[in-house]
DNA sequence: ATTATCTATAGATCTATAGATAATGC
DNA sequence: ATTATCTATAGATCTATAGATAATGC
């Protein structure tokens, strides 16, 4: 009852997925994640029960915020170098906002063949319609011969590769002195260009 | 002394580095470790004192390995599309050999700024060359026109994301059925391509 | 003698639950 | 009465070590 202005359950879901997103879902105890949250370990379980209930929780919420910007946009009236760039750039927004988001993915993929399911069928749910659409305006461009022969799948895993990848090796970069405090902003930008550039680039013929 | 072609010192580390590979650092248990190599837990202990000295010693080699080829490469008087074919290739083809390689890298480097700092240098200890070489290299290509104006750090960066982020991803591909048992060497061939293709281009004026 | 291997166990977690007590809404 | 919170504890790991015993190399 110390913070009045929002209850217990509420805390623990927001330090449960902060501790969750630094640590990952094993070293993340449900010890520590009461005792960031202000209550007893035994608390956590009487709202959750367990803690892969808690987990899968919060990992399902961040994953639909995270994937539904990139899903939702509707460009399907641009020029598709117009159509690429937006979706290259809402991705890459998304991703710089959610920047744990790549690796608690990829372990979630890593972990199990059931969790690999459940994400394959929320990557589904979410995206399957756009993604749908992506793949046959592809081939339409294709076959019209604008773009050079490329498929939907591998434009896709491309976005998803060169965003998710820059993300998890920034700390690296920072290690080498690439990236520093003062540069980090422009440097970030300067990646979302190159990105875009690339893939542009890719498509022509 | 079941197995008389080997050591069991030799099986721990086998069996060891299956286990982490497969499993992560913290899953894996210097109990489920022994068992696999068909001894005592304490028998891991005797032979490597800590998990952390086990997994160190068996990171380290991995890690050697995995960025050998791909630092000792020296293509400098190929044209420089070639250069970057064959640097994609050696590199891409490392990855598919140590395929769990990515994610376990990419979990040491979140796990700990120590574990980090030491990646750091055994990566500058290894492609420190080679990769002083190829940004001197791109400069002079910009320099003189042949390519769009790119730094070594963005190819790089293009690199390691495409191809390690494929093999990471692979397993969503298998649950999507985009890459089944019948279509998968020729899928990750044609990935190979594509990704070549699409550096080749990326860097075209 | 030395090295390899085992048994047994301490000590540190961690998750989950049972059962007691305090707070809240009628 | 019901809901929120705590204390205490069971039971399952897991790592690491001490100390005993078996195997090996001189």
């Amino acid at each position: 009852m110390k913070d009045s202005e929002e209850n217990m359950e509420q805390r623990i879901l927001e330090c449960a997925e902060k501790l969750f997103l630094d640590k990952g879902y094993n070293l993340a105890s449900t010890t520590e994640i009461a005792k960031e949250a202000g209550c007893t370990q035994a608390l956590v379980h009487y709202y959750f029960r367990t803690k892969e209930n808690l987990f899968q929780k919060i990992f399902d919420r961040k994953l639909s915020l995270f994937l539904a910007p990139f899903a939702e946009s509707d460009n399907s009236t641009l020029p598709f170098a117009e159509l690429l760039e937006s979706k290259v750039r809402i991705f890459f927004d998304s991703v710089a906002q959610n920047q744990k988001m790549p690796f608690m993915l990829l372990s979630e993929i890593m972990s199990s063949t059931t969790q690999r399911a459940y994400i394959r069928d929320k990557i589904t749910e979410i995206c399957g319609v756009m993604s749908l659409e992506f793949n046959r305006r592809v081939e339409a461009e294709v076959a019209s011969g604008n773009i050079r022969p490329v498929t939907g799948v591998d434009i896709m895993l491309d976005i998803f590769s060169l965003v998710m990848s820059f993300f998890m090796l920034l700390p690296v970069l920072e290690d080498l002195d690439v990236v520093t405090d003062e540069n980090r902003e422009a440097f970030i930008k300067e990646r979302r260009t190159h990105i875009i550039e690339t893939l542009i680039h890719c498509i022509k013929k």
